[in-house]
DNA sequence: GTGGTCTAGACCACC
DNA sequence: GTGGTCTAGACCACG
């Protein structure tokens, strides 16, 4: 599997496992039907503990984005892909909010945030494709 | 004082006062050379415990924001002004610069985080940014 | 571990434990990418309160020297080594530089100094390795 | 007089005070017999609280240095100027026994402690006369 | 009165 | 098991 994980960092690990599944359902790197790898082989390949990859799988089948199949293993629900690109969008805009709400509670103007985030945007294009 | 604490969520009490104060000397409405609350008088108009209060305080001291004087309290540190401005900036930039890169990871033109942008900041005026 | 508190002393518990890790790591004693002891652990071997551990962890961490790796421990850092040698070499040069001043201030001729010096360096040497 | 007081230092005021006057009667700048300002009136020049000046004072007299003269006032006691002289110089090399025996403690090596000594003396000629 | 330190014990999220 | 946060209450030095 092609997931990064990063231990020392302030996001629990499982929730940067249930993002990443996420996100490559909603990109398609992850298809309808397809089977995710097992939560062993996953904890080996990401050397983490299995109990975290358990714990990802079971949040994303509550969510309805993985679904149990019998001796086979977990496998992406039917409409997991809209559902997901759904969730991704949600999650970015939720994200914006917050940060927009921080920056209003710091007395900065609707322009000044406005000219900040030009400059952000302007400048941090080309970065790693990670973290 | 005029300082706001959220029990309830998830930033830390601590850190909630150490926002807050370092905002208030951004703002000019702390000066270099005041004194700040003391602990145990913030801590019971907060209705906090004093070491929380003094936890914040002593990271403010670390940061060079606040400064001892033995006997009196702790005073805004001279330079703090000019530092706390530029700290206000860049956390609220770098929260910025953090968003911008997880919607670029979720595949998201550019022109769709622009439109993702322009809907969040008319929106979420008076919304609690909360997830 | 090979830590040692002196209760008695007017140094505070966490600014030795501060020390002595920050000594450790500059020595080679704790390695990059290790686990320090854990808190309750550490408190255990010294015979202090868990606060005061994680108290000094916390800023070694705010230092950059340690790091949490979730559910597992406080790790060093990568690049503390260095870090933690060059910290050791200010600590005590600041602290010879200060004493120096204070001795010039005292209207002590250079050579004064350098006698007394020579004098205290005789002295103390072969004292118990502790102290 | 010609006193300096950093309150915002680690250094008690009270202390400071007491250094100044024994290293000002070492110095001749204070003689036998001359009376000392009083507490009300140093407190005034030096924005102090006279408690302090009071402190410093009483802890002079404890030492022999100073002697109440009734009616008049705080006089420097017969003999201050050669204990004043020995005192200055104990306390400048029990605090260079302190540094030292933290250097050594750092696993520091007597010749690399002597070079830092070296460099720190070459360098540190021209400071201010203060602090 | 002030801050600084330390203890004791609790609850939380995470692994 | 781990660290992180918070509370409660104590003692100290200083002014």
């Amino acid at each position: 599997m092609f997931f990064q994980i990063d231990a020392a960092g302030s996001v629990p690990v499982y929730e940067q496992i249930v993002r990443q599944v996420t996100f490559a359902i909603a990109d398609g790197a992850l298809r309808v039907g397809e089977l995710v790898p097992s939560v062993r082989q996953l904890a080996r390949e990401l050397a983490i503990n299995p109990n975290t990859v358990a714990r990802s799988y079971r949040q994303l089948q509550d969510e309805g984005v993985l679904e149990t199949v019998r001796g086979k293993g977990l496998q992406v629900a039917t409409g997991s892909a809209k559902q997901c690109r759904s969730k991704r969008l949600h999650l970015i805009r939720d994200r914006f909010s917050q940060v927009l709400q921080e920056a209003r509670q710091s007395q900065l103007s609707e322009d000044e945030i406005r000219q900040m985030i030009d400059a952000v945007m302007a400048n941090g294009k080309p970065k790693r494709g990670d973290q």
